[in-house]
DNA sequence: CGAATCTCAGAGGTACTGAAATTT
DNA sequence: CAAATTTCAGTATCTCTGAGATTC
């Protein structure tokens, strides 16, 4: 392509999601949108390993442990071991979790209507699947 | 629309952002990314005031502060007062800081390509756009 | 004087390095 | 015993809050 992007996407991409950050505070969401983002992979049924967390989000393994402790103290989760291989821990959902989850889920739909009240429904959904894409998901 | 995103865009952004950050360490690029993101918007004909950096970086101005300190001692940027507004720095990039951002402008691409692989040159180039779009660009 | 802009000090959250414990 | 997974302690970096200085 001939397209010379002088600015980069990894620019727009930093800044958009740093923008969205700061208007989901822990006050709007009723949690914060660290441990929302981490909730949204581990409210799926089965669980999912702390290692397979810590490649999703981006988050190394040392700091997947201190994420979770603060999960497990709010009553968020709880990790299980994996029978199948005793060394891995399952993360699952508490019921709590799956409330608070769910709660957060609305205001997260309604703020992000607004970061991208820019965009008509079709990009939306076109940003949506070329993110995701991009994601390997 | 009737698409309902279970997982919302903002997870898919900020997955993406980290991951591409990660790829992008100080010791590839020459500079932080951090910085080179903040050069990017510096490098521009006739400067740019601190605030207006503060609010398209989405870092607040104490922030700005700091992050502009740290470029000043490597010799990348200068503050200069802008004659108009005393109260006011105009941030310029030094002739060191365009030789810099330039040599990261090249590795940042190839970087990009990398991690946009799997999207086609024209899925990169309406991606590009459409985040340019939600950010008001 | 009130508002805007920039600066800095202190506190809190996040991230990385290195080492240890358990299980395969 | 070597490798994988999780845990923790220590350190470094980043970010925000609050207060202060200068200029409009």
């Amino acid at each position: 392509m001939a397209v010379s992007h002088a600015r980069g996407t990894i620019a727009l991409l930093s800044r958009l999601s740093k923008s969205t950050y700061r208007k989901m505070p822990e006050s709007l969401l009723g949690i914060s949108l660290r441990n929302f983002l981490a909730l949204s992979y581990i409210v799926e049924p089965g669980g999912i390993s702390q290692q397979q967390l810590s490649e999703i989000l981006c988050i190394d393994a040392n700091n997947t442990v201190l994420l979770l402790n603060d999960m497990e103290d709010q009553g968020l989760i709880r990790r299980v071991r994996d029978p199948a291989d005793r060394r891995r821990h399952l993360v699952e959902a508490t019921e709590h979790g799956e409330e608070v989850f769910e709660r957060a889920q609305r205001t997260r739909e309604t703020v992000e209507d607004e970061v991208l009240a820019a965009l008509t429904a079709q990009e939306r959904a076109t940003l949506h699947r070329l993110l995701a894409k991009a994601l390997g998901d």
